[in-house]
DNA sequence: TACTTTATATGATTTAAATCATAGTATACG
DNA sequence: CGTATACTATGATTTAAATCATATAAAGTA
């Protein structure tokens, strides 16, 4: 990969949006590129963190594992987000393992070497903090969902927030989607077939299509039925 | 209140900590400072985001509510502490409401003039991503333990991350803690009878002691008696 | 002091969802 | 192409926790 291409690929990515061209150089010049097979780990939970990671190609899936081994899924990553940024900031060992859910390629930056170019980039540094400010309300969404809905509500939840950022057509497993809500796949299942059987999804395998937000938007607000 | 008592205000926030005399004077002429009783409301959910707050004295929890109109508590906040940033970073609506538990003051500065100071203090800008980063870490914890454990395990898990902010003696009645818990007053009760019944804890009214860190911990990591 | 309110405590019952079990069905791949 | 490997589907059973129902005790207040 060409330093010009990682360049675009930064300038892609909504947090360096705003860097002029020599600033893209000067960051791209830092980062380095890696690429991942299929179910390959970028880092693991309790790791020591070294880099700071955008998503060039693919997805990558941030989990984290319960006492009892069951994964619980804190987010999907696609190409221009950016991944490990807890660690990186805290200088703390990863709070979670990121893993390449398909063929992926990732740029990633060292941590020291983006804190001090944050240095002397404070919009960046800004646009950095919006972005952290946006998952983490989503973060505390989930967690009053999760605390106090039941999983159709909640489920609901999952699939808007999903498809506000990917449209109605959502590339997931059941299983996969189970381990986002916080329930067991045959609960997904279950649930989800009662969706599809009142025309609010239809699915196929590995696969989601929301055929009507409104009703799903209603279920994910309120008590069934009022 | 005098602009040096609000100056050594901000100086005492880890955030701002860094600041020379002359920059906490420009920060202290764009505060200012608000006092609330017992249960008043700082902001609200959905209300519109004017300004992003310090605590300087009391205690302010911030809280959001289920469809069924059950309290989930996002997290308690004492002096020093920053509350209302998410939607200060984001300008979205507040996405929780800020509720003062005993008689609390807080300093409150416009978002406008946050950012704009930022903008050339990057090293603030780098000690709030961090601070944001740290509570990013904590609510991916409490959503895997409310996804995956039992109440008996998370209620272990948020006793043990109380304590290591606050110490050993903990003033929180059942009910509170229940609902940072997500579960009920009477199971958050039942549980911890049960906890005080093997030596772990003691408890009077609004107030639980822990006893015995270790077993709590071993309790919070992994199934009962393994 | 008496009276109200709030917090703690416990029992009985219900219920949502987990768990256990089994089977059909696409998809991948040797 | 056939066989193994996910993924989807559904039924039966169990269980953790919610809900409903009271009761006691501590703190606040008139």
């Amino acid at each position: 990969m060409q330093p010009s291409d990682k360049a675009q690929i930064l300038r892609d990515s909504p947090i360096f949006s705003g860097l002029n061209d020599d600033e893209l150089g000067e960051l791209s010049n830092l980062a380095i590129e890696r690429s991942f097979m299929p179910d390959e780990f970028v880092f693991w939970e309790e790791g020591s963190p070294d880099y700071f990671y955008v998503v060039v190609k693919g997805r990558i899936k941030v989990i984290k594992h319960s006492s009892l081994g069951r994964e619980f899924i804190v987010a999907f990553f696609g190409p221009g987000e950016m991944f490990g940024e807890v660690a990186a900031f805290e200088n703390k060992s990863y709070p979670a393992s990121a893993q390449a859910v398909v063929e992926t390629e990732v740029v990633g930056v060292k941590r020291e070497d983006l804190l001090s170019f944050l240095t002397s980039r404070p919009q960046v540094a800004l646009g950095i903090i919006s972005v952290l400010g946006g998952r983490l309300r989503d973060a505390h969404s989930r967690l009053r969902d999760i605390a106090g809905e039941r999983v159709e509500q909640r489920l609901a939840g999952i699939l808007l927030m999903l498809s506000s950022r990917l449209g109605l057509t959502l590339p997931f497993t059941r299983q996969e989607i189970a381990d986002m809500v916080g329930t067991t796949t045959e609960t997904a299942i279950r649930v989800m077939g009662h969706l599809r059987e009142r025309g609010i999804i239809r699915s196929t395998r590995g696969r989601v299509v929301i055929l009507d937000e409104v009703k799903l938007r209603l279920l994910s607000e309120g008590p069934p039925q009022v």
